[in-house]
DNA sequence: ACGGTTGGAACA
DNA sequence: TTGTTCCAA
């Protein structure tokens, strides 16, 4: 009985890059003295030594390991040196591992669509890069390889030490290899280089799995550490597959996998084999099911994402046990702290990226004396975002006395007096989210935040190369004024209807053009930066232009990555365009995916650059529109009228923004912020006019108008989401 | 009542 | 959409 095979259908190569105990060796850089000795990262050493977070190879001998506390470290391994996290504002400020994190993304994301999956994690589509080499210098055309890609494992081949590089040598130069296994060859080799640059310029090392999907680029990274990568050839799979415990698996060392354990018996993913999709549909849901079926047989589709920058910044302190916080002042206290670290990195990152964050959420954790299970339901609170650190601690406290009125009011308590009834708060958090791209063109707005000194705004590609995730600065000076987000956006937006049914698309588009124009003009009017308005119109016009041509289906690049990337495409020609094309999963998956993917869909974003307000209330544009609104009708008891606002923070005389792009970078973060929306407006157009549009659109819409995903019928919620469902034949 | 802090994502 | 919950490191 055949099932889906991704020999013929997933020929991606990607990488999972994982820095070797990344807090350790930051410390190490920054203390040489420290390197080959056995040495942990802990934060907070009052009690118990601390907390350790990251621990060396050299400790790891000594059983030292993560979760112990600095005391039982030194019990187990003496000697070992404990360096502890930076504090700041009495709480641990990981700032610096953030940086250096960014370091190695900007490394790595060289050669590929490069995805920050987390603070010392990246994901690498090497696809492009790979075929690019194979065509031009395969392996065996090569007459050395690079030690370092010497030096991978390769699973199913040189495991058993004899003869180790030879192998190797072997299996990339084979002549008659595989095509899959050519890719791969290619990938190692790729993935030593960058690794070895990574090394020389940051002094880091780190390990990497190389396959053809993430999930099994991810298992490979962690198999041979530290400083070591592994290669997963299409004809291990089985193999690594089969005897491995579920709970090794990404995504399944939770609840899930437990409930695997328990209801299935499934322990190895070899076990998850004997059951149906069907029958796993049935009892996990059918999106689970489905990609519970496709991972044991070593099928994932997920796609690395071109972003290099964190969606979203938080800030947050636990206040365990006897440390909970029991007073309205004590928690006063903290969120200002917490508020304060936020708004320094909101700050940066805007200074960097030219981005602006758009909701701040408070989470926070209590405890009620007498319930034993009180302590999760805190609710948790969020609002518009208002720049200024004490805009956000305002705003901050207000979210938190809502909550806390929530919390406490399920107990029937009086809150009055904010006198302590036996609550206590054992944790604060504030994040801000919905973090959207800065257009290029409101150059004037940076410069009003930052007075006149926009010497820091030079970059002429802004949100290309700026991966840094907003590094300290002294802190406490707000040199800019805040940007007031709040609800008048929406009620602007309440104006423009949604995306009206009977009308034809392409009217529709006009109709939004339309509405860009008239926003851009108004907003060019109040612009000293722009001399001349009609240039601006022009500018727009331009860019409609540009985006709505297709795009090269090769070009699949993110708009984050370095533009030397871009050639790489360029000898891409129709052959490899198909080729490109075939190697998606399915046809039905390649669709789905293409909604998540920036930069391809030129329709997507010919909506996009005319969407301005009707399907997100918080586009970046509002900042600029906001001004022009007379009222506003804040957050309940946040926030202040705009007229105030308006007063406060934009002086009439301010030249406010160029809308429109001058230099015709158009940047991902907007594309990726307004995904979403676009999507679920998407839904509400007649198909009928789809037929209006030139083919190539068309394709694309069409793929839009399909569910993107089934819905879930199982009681037991779905955590996973965008697979594919693999060609079956029953 | 503790590994903590941070981030991403799905779902209702 | 917001808030909750889960997952990972």
């Amino acid at each position: 009985m055949p099932v889906a095979r991704p020999e013929s259908s997933d020929a991606r190569i990607i990488a999972h890059v994982d820095m070797d105990c990344f807090y350790v060796q930051v410390e190490q850089r920054k203390q040489p003295k420290l390197r080959g000795q056995p040495t942990a990262v802990v934060q907070y050493n009052s009690w118990k030594g601390g907390g350790l977070i990251a621990v060396s190879y050299e400790a790891r001998k000594y059983g030292v390991k993560r979760s112990m506390r600095g005391d039982d470290a030194k019990q187990v391994c003496p000697q070992i040196q404990l360096v502890q996290v930076p504090v700041a504002r009495g709480k641990a400020d990981l700032s610096i591992y953030r940086n250096a994190g960014s370091e190695v993304v900007s490394i790595l994301a060289r050669k590929g669509r490069c995805e920050r999956a987390s603070i010392d994690e990246v994901y690498l589509d090497l696809t492009d890069a790979v075929e690019a080499m194979l065509a031009e210098t395969p392996p065996e055309s090569l007459e050395t390889i690079d030690e370092e890609a010497l030096k991978s494992h390769v699973l199913g081949f040189n495991e058993d030490g004899n003869d180790f590089k030879e192998i190797v040598r072997q299996w990339i130069c084979r002549n008659d290899a595989d095509h899959r296994d050519k890719l791969l060859a290619c990938g190692a080799i790729i993935v030593a280089e960058l690794r070895l640059q990574v090394l020389k310029e940051t002094e880091f090392t780190c390990s990497a799995g190389i396959a053809h999907n993430k999930m099994l680029a991810k298992l490979a990274s962690g198999m041979n550490k530290p400083a070591q990568q592994t290669v997963v050839p299409f004809s291990s799979v089985m193999g690594l597959l089969e005897p491995l415990p579920i709970k090794k698996m990404k995504q399944l060392g939770g609840k899930l996998g437990s409930a695997l354990q328990v209801e299935l018996g499934v322990n190895t993913v070899g076990d998850l084999l004997r059951f149906s999709e069907e029958k796993l549909q049935e009892r996990y849901g059918i999106n689970t099911g489905t990609w519970l079926w496709n991972i044991a047989r070593g099928i994932s589709g997920e796609e690395v994402e071109g972003r290099l920058l964190p969606k979203s910044h938080g800030s947050g302190k636990t206040f365990p046990g006897p440390r909970a916080l029991k007073t309205m002042a004590s928690v006063e206290h903290w969120l200002n702290e917490l508020c304060e670290e936020l708004s320094e990195r909101l700050h940066s990152d805007m200074d960097q990226n030219k981005r602006i964050a758009h909701t701040i959420t408070l989470h926070a954790r209590a405890y009620k004396c007498g319930d034993s299970d009180s302590h999760n339901k805190f609710p948790s609170k969020s609002c518009p975002l208002r720049y200024g650190t004490a805009k956000i601690q305002e705003d901050a406290l207000n979210l938190f006395q809502i909550g806390l009125r929530e919390y406490l009011g399920s107990y029937r308590v009086k809150t009055k007096g904010s006198q302590n009834n036996g609550w206590g708060i054992t944790a604060l958090s504030v994040s801000a989210s919905k973090i959207v791209a800065i257009p290029s063109g409101t150059r004037s707005i940076m410069k009003y935040f930052h007075g006149q000194d926009q010497s820091h705004f030079s970059s002429k590609q802004p949100n290309d190369r700026c991966i840094q995730a907003a590094p300290s600065s002294p802190s406490g000076s707000e040199s800019y004024s805040g940007l007031h987000l709040t609800e008048q956006e929406i009620d602007l937006c309440g104006d423009e209807p949604r995306i009206e049914y009977a009308m034809p698309i392409l009217d529709q588009l006009e109709h939004k053009r339309r509405m860009w124009e008239e926003q851009d003009t108004c907003l060019m009017v109040r612009s000293a930066d722009s001399q001349d308005p009609s240039h601006s119109s022009r500018k727009v016009q331009d860019r409609v232009t540009r985006e709505t041509s297709p795009v090269p289906s090769s070009g699949t690049e993110s708009c984050l990555l370095p533009k030397q990337n871009e050639p790489q495409t360029e000898f891409h020609g129709e052959e490899s365009r198909i080729k490109h094309a075939m190697r998606s999963v399915k046809p039905q998956e390649q669709k789905r995916k293409r909604l998540k993917e920036k930069g391809t869909s030129s329709i997507l974003r010919f909506f996009q650059s005319r969407n301005s307000c009707s399907s997100s209330k918080q586009e970046h544009f509002e900042s600029v529109r906001e001004i022009k609104a007379s009222s506003c009708s804040g957050v309940q008891s946040i926030g202040e009228s705009c007229n105030e606002m308006i007063k406060d923070q934009l002086p009439q005389e301010t030249p406010v923004a160029e809308i429109g792009t001058n230099s015709g970078t158009y940047s991902l973060g907007q594309d990726e912020q307004r995904r979403d929306a676009w999507s679920y407006k998407m839904d509400e157009i007649d198909p009928k006019v789809v037929n209006e549009l030139p083919p190539e659109i068309q394709e694309e819409l069409w793929a839009w108008l399909r569910p993107h995903k089934r819905p879930n019928i199982a009681k037991r919620g779905s955590s996973i989401a965008h697979y594919f469902s693999p060609a079956k034949s029953t």
